[in-house]
DNA sequence: ATCACCTGTTAGCCAAGACTAACAAAACCA
DNA sequence: TGGTTTTGTTAGTCTTGGCTAACAGGTGAT
């Protein structure tokens, strides 16, 4: 048996796969891990050999595999990031359960243990606490609803177009050439959100209107450095903060 | 030029670390990517040359790099997501700046598109909406503030032993055997909380208690198959909504 | 009893991505 | 101009973690 520096996420996910199996097959065999690792069953003896050397699985040649406490341990570990994550992206982001538990699987190898620990908090804050419960309430009926505009939330001022301005939100699409304003939300679904978040056209950052082409079709930003070309229906989709006047 | 079916994490770090070098010191040489990266002059050479096949730089001998605009547009859907998750890990978690982007940076590679979509669509709602800042405002005064006592939230019962009962939490430490708990909240800090958090003890979890000790000074649990062990103190932080009971 | 089948192992191959050591090209001085 | 230093490239090695193909050991059916 020798000492782990750090288990890979390879090495990590066998150990995960062997956890699973156990405890709902009662026993793992190398075909069922290669089933379930949708890997091959030659791929699997190499990695069993190598968990085996770290002391953190039983392994016999042609014998069912079950873990050693050590290695349970270490498999909990990471279910437990593994569910943590799942349960944060199903319960709170409300994303679709088969991405959740995709991107649950492969951030559960990087998350430290205070992300663990703050993470747990958000969860039990929002399952336990009234407060929790009720904010969450309105983020999902708020936020998450906004392509139904007749479900939107009410109290929230960015969700209604006529308090928008009030609470500085205007569309990238008003403003004028040279100003910098702080892009506050998109008002976007679908794939141009995801065009524009992938642009890097986050809340909180600053961009300049470097030109406006004629009949504002077209919207050249800078954004730190690089350039990046809006359609008309893309500016007005960006609100931000206006630019500060002088009085 | 050959057709990219997905990037691996390595060449979309290597595209970032090259995104950030232009953007703050105008162009990137293999000396500061690989200094950047903490790898070796020589590793980069391949990286280079396998992006630039890819056709997301251009790169020729012994030349200062720069990104195509398709490695711009990639590098920037990267570093979209790495800003995302640090200003969610830093504002909403709080979790230490370093952490934060520790733990950004290797889950920056394997987020999705939904996750991203509706990630940021929190950190709008936290940001722009006033109940969304109140959220945040309660969550961190109640649940991140817990070891100070005198400045945890009012409102919340959890945070107020008296009231927790009322509100069906109880600490594992009072239950009897034979009984089947639902886990609610880890009241403890520290090296103790990640040891119960490891241990598979998130809120929402079911928790038999299968043997006390005498003297309540050790606690067996049977959780999904796998026992665990917990000493008389841990079993006291961990807070369980109390078994039915037959009126 | 033997043949066929299923499972697991071995051997040998490959690609990614790191490394060292040695070499080549530029740049920097004097 | 020529030597030194810095920087980049090449060649060769290693490990991880996949693959296929061939083989081995058990189990079961006829």
């Amino acid at each position: 048996m020798i000492e782990a520096e750090r288990l890979s996420s390879a090495l990590e996910d066998y150990l995960e796969t062997i956890y699973e199996l156990v405890r709902h097959q009662k026993v793992a065999r190398v075909r069922d891990i290669a089933r379930a690792r949708s890997v091959r069953a030659a791929s699997v003896t190499p990695a069993m050999r190598r968990l085996a050397d770290l002391g953190l699985i039983r392994y016999e040649k042609r014998e069912y595999i079950d873990l050693t406490p050590q290695g349970q341990r270490e498999a909990q570990r990471v279910v437990s990031r593994h569910q943590a994550l799942t349960r944060f992206f199903k319960n709170v982001l409300k994303i679709p359960v088969k991405t959740a538990e995709g991107d649950a699987c492969a951030m559960e190898h990087s998350l430290s243990a205070e992300g663990m620990d703050h993470l747990v908090r958000f969860i039990e804050f929002v399952h336990n606490c009234p407060e929790g419960a009720r904010l969450l309430d309105v983020f999902h009926a708020c936020v998450l609803a906004q392509h139904q505009p007749e479900a939107s939330c009410q109290r929230c001022p960015m969700g209604q177009p006529g308090k928008a301005e009030e609470h500085r939100a205007v569309p990238l699409s008003a403003i004028d050439v040279g100003a910098q304003v702080l892009v506050r939300r998109i008002a976007a679904d679908g794939a141009m959100r995801d065009r524009l978040l992938d642009a890097g056209l986050l809340p909180g950052e600053i961009v300049e209107v470097v030109r406006v082409a004629p009949g504002r079709v077209r919207f050249d930003l800078r954004r730190g450095g690089f350039e990046l070309r809006l359609t008309g229906d893309e500016a007005r989709a960006v609100l931000v903060a206006p630019p500060e006047r002088n009085p």
